[in-house]
DNA sequence: GCTTGACCCTCACGCGACGTGAGCCACCAG
DNA sequence: CTGGTGGCTCACGTCGCGTGAGGGTCAAGC
């Protein structure tokens, strides 16, 4: 009834390697050693690398493993609201680049925006709204409306943009937020 | 029209340590350095951290960054796909860890599973499912079946497949997959 | 008995994108 | 001249292992 690490590894689909970290981690030391020191795991021990495999397969860190394994009643429900949150919060993120990533592949393709000059400005003002603005200041950006001057728009925006950063602008600074109201006047005061 | 590390770092919401990190593997280097050896970064400098902050934000590595900011024209569309592609993978996972954790949740706060072993027992199956059957065995599981019986199925199934596991049978086995399709002959003959 | 091959062991460095000091130098204000 | 602030270069820590290097162990075949 004792596995030697090769076999378990094999029929829990991981490495040895994988049985050593834990090994040295303390998160599943085998409870027998043969004489020439070979790692002997019996049914508890598996039992306990099955518990750690669904609870790795939900997202969570060896070290909080170790912590649910040792005291499950008290720690587990607050793990699972944190995961949940946390997934939630990389749900939305992943699903607003998905989206931002199709549209530019969908102009790629469509080689609506050809020099690499252009496009790499473009990215770089979707992220520097994200990072310095607010959700409703996104809203009225033309890049977030799918009207037919959309393109004309983002266009223009992104030249006044390039302009701002050749002069060194911080994107907190007030021009750099009134060129999202459509106010270019702070920035040609400049 | 020269930006000190701190400076820079301040205005774009980085550390210094990830400005010399930039630098140390080639990424972004100042183009100027003070007499005494302080880093100085100029217009260009700062017009190509942007650049490394956008696709940074789409998710790409480094590496590819730079790689991109090279030679945009021919790695960009292929680099977007890639993306693309590899958040869809991540979405659908995480969607259904999701579900599966609020499902936890919400048994947990009824008091549904009360005992840690159990919880334990259910969470390993549910990625020993996922990890050794295919899909269209998983749609019989009374777990994916929201109806009146399904807690009790699934201790059921619990029960049974934790002396499944006492007595170390690999998941893969005939016997486990047999389990799922509600023949348990053998399972006990064994 | 001796070799072959499959299996196991312990170091120990590598990744990726930085965090976190340690110990020292530069610059400006009082 | 002294303090505070900001910069510099090592260099190790993080997380979950991968990937060798350089050995010992064990059953089988010659």
């Amino acid at each position: 009834m004792l596995l030697r690490v090769g076999q378990l590894a094999r029929r829990c689909g991981l490495t040895i390697r994988t049985l050593h970290h834990y090994d040295t981690i303390g998160l599943l030391s085998p409870s027998v050693r043969s004489d020439a020191g070979y790692r002997l795991y019996n049914a508890h021990d598996i039992a306990r690398l099955h518990r750690i495999l669904a609870l790795r397969e939900l997202g969570m860190s060896l070290a909080d493993i170790g912590t649910v394994l040792d005291r499950p009643e008290a720690t587990l429900p607050a793990v699972i609201a944190r995961q949940i949150a946390a997934l939630d919060a990389e749900l939305a993120r992943k699903a607003t680049l998905r989206e931002r990533l199709v549209q530019l592949g969908d102009q790629l393709a469509r080689d609506e925006v050809p020099d690499p000059a252009g496009w790499l400005t473009t990215l770089e003002l979707m992220t520097m709204y994200d990072t310095h603005f607010t959700a409703d200041e996104l809203g009225r950006l033309p890049f977030y409306r799918p009207d037919a001057e959309r393109e004309a728009q983002w266009r223009a925006l992104a030249d006044e943009a390039d302009d701002l950063m050749q002069r060194d602008v911080p994107p907190q600074d007030a021009a750099a937020r009134d060129l999202l109201n459509g106010n270019t006047a702070t920035f040609n005061n400049l």
